[in-house]
DNA sequence: GTCTATAGGCTGATAGAC
DNA sequence: GTCTATCAGCCTATAGAC
């Protein structure tokens, strides 16, 4: 089932997906960047689509690798890790003059009238990025009022990411992105305030 | 330059792009929907982009008769209003079956190397949709600490409906958005009695 | 598994009569 | 301004030799 073709052409979608979109990438593209030629893809998957399941497959199975560890290196305070993990994504907006925004989240407004596999992936990206905020959410949780709903807040903070990604590639500004984040940070500030004063 | 007939294009088109999305909106769909023929079209506009762009200036003039009179409806307090206007999303979601999310939001993350026009517009849409909740947040004022950045709560309040759109529609459950939402009451909560407090 | 060639369908857009 | 007919190009996918 695996393969260096196979790996090749998941690669390269995972890339072209990410700052064209779905439709918007052909099946040549893919070819002509990875240097594959169609039948080897039509070997290994049987359509498009079969190549978006594995590309959404890929970024569930290698959140850790492909995100979390290299945001969190260096990091160990759970709070900071929740910001420098919002920095990793702000970051390749300004590397990329505003191409790449957050993949799943382009993918999953893209995609109007996904498939069930399609959805459930999408999905299962969505909450194991909020599985990820959460655990740190709870590593903090001293430091947060006891009736805190970890989890509500871990989706809000990643709620805040897609949506600032969004105003900031339309904006073509970073300071909208920013602001977004400031205005986060206060509510967290807020919130261990209030904790402290319990 | 204005016609009957051109209206109807747009109208048709405003529904499919925000059902189905831009790219995969065809130009036949507007036709067959809209039992208009390809060259009345085409006489109107050189081409689908000119569409979009039609459909975009219509969101962007009619933001108070189509989007803020209604949700408004019988609503006086400021903040109230805020969270009516998040109430018509969430509406619009469950009675759809999740089909119907932002129309802005939608084509912002859909369309990757938008034309400058394209662009500009989809940034006027989200401007004026700030725009709006940043009034309801100077009328509330006296509620709010004096130093709040009230620009950027109103764009952090545009992140939220956007990213909790975003989740709730790949979830298929509203839940996800209700939460957002009640993260987002709760920190206007911290803010007003930061406010009673000083 | 790899490569070339091409089928078959849909798309945006056009021509030209009325 | 409206209507019909149609083009040319791109797209996904397939056939079949190697």
């Amino acid at each position: 089932m695996n393969s260096a073709t196979r790996d090749i052409i998941i690669r390269t979608a995972m890339d072209l997906f990410w700052v064209k979109g779905y439709q918007s990438t052909s099946i040549s593209d893919i070819l002509s960047r990875s240097q594959v030629h169609s039948g080897s893809l039509y070997h290994f998957f049987p359509g498009k689509q079969d190549v978006l399941v594995a590309v959404l497959e890929t970024y569930r199975d290698e959140i850790d690798v492909g995100l979390l560890d290299h945001a969190w290196q260096g990091v160990d305070d759970p709070i900071d890790k929740i910001f420098a993990l919002l920095a990793g994504y702000r970051m390749h907006l300004l590397t990329t003059d505003f191409q790449y925004g957050c993949p799943i989240g382009g993918l999953a407004l893209e995609i109007h009238e996904p498939d069930p596999r399609v959805r459930e992936l999408l999905d299962q990206n969505f909450r194991n990025w909020v599985d990820a905020v959460e655990s740190c959410l709870i590593e903090a949780k001293d430091r947060f009022p006891g009736d805190l709903d970890r989890r509500a807040l871990a989706e809000f903070i990643l709620t805040i990411m897609e949506g600032a990604i969004m105003q900031a590639k339309t904006a073509r500004d970073i300071a909208v992105f920013d602001r977004n984040v400031s205005v986060l940070r206060n509510h967290m500030d807020l919130l261990q305030r209030q904790a402290e004063r319990a």
